[in-house]
DNA sequence: TGCAATACATAGGAAACCGATGTATATTTT
DNA sequence: AAAATATACATCGGTTTCCTATGTATTGCA
């Protein structure tokens, strides 16, 4: 994986859809892109505790066949977080796209 | 800037269009994306360091009107590397979209 | 029974960036 | 004429973001 700083982006995205667990955070993300995107645990769980100790994001501990699990959802600044990284991204795009055309 | 990586493909990109030296690499990445991407001189000279380290770039000095400045040019690999680099950037960015859609 | 998948977590390290600092000349502003 | 800005190179130290490796524990399949 190139071009590192789209994690955060892609975990409020997952999370826009509803709760979710970290695991399957991944999951969803790694599918939606066809493998491209295939973030490491060690990056994935230290990255949602970020969010979560800096109030973008809330989790409940759940026990679900067996399993104990990790519950994350989007606060209200977490979905004002999620519109500004979007806005971010989609800048930064087209900056690229701007210098590769021509 | 977020989303690192994309530097080395920026200035190979700059490069095809013919040989040029670094700080006018920058200033031409900054203005053809006016003024998104700003790339620092503790980031660039390294980088350009790199590449040509690399066999991807080839340098000479030259005096202009009584500055000394380095002359990069891409050689046969650095035009391998920036079709290389471009097929990745496509990849990376069609990956992230499709998990924003929808 | 053993291996893969699920599910969490942390430690250590690499890569890519920035800020600060240094040197030096040319140009513009005051 | 002096001062500030722009051009042009370079390096050092620090932060962020990712990876690998390792650890624990349960579930499901071969």
């Amino acid at each position: 994986m190139n071009y590192r700083g789209s994690l955060r982006l892609l975990i409020l995205n997952v999370l826009a859809r509803g709760p979710n667990h970290g695991y399957q955070i991944v999951q969803q993300i790694k599918q939606r892109s066809e493998g491209v995107l295939d973030f490491k645990e060690g990056t994935l769980y230290p990255t949602l505790h970020g969010l979560e100790s800096q109030g973008y994001l809330e989790s409940v501990e759940v026990e679900e066949n067996g399993r104990i699990r990790r519950d994350y959802r989007l606060t209200g600044s977490g979905h004002r977080l999620l519109a500004a990284e979007r806005k971010a991204w989609r800048r930064f795009v087209q900056a690229v796209e701007r210098n590769l055309e021509i």
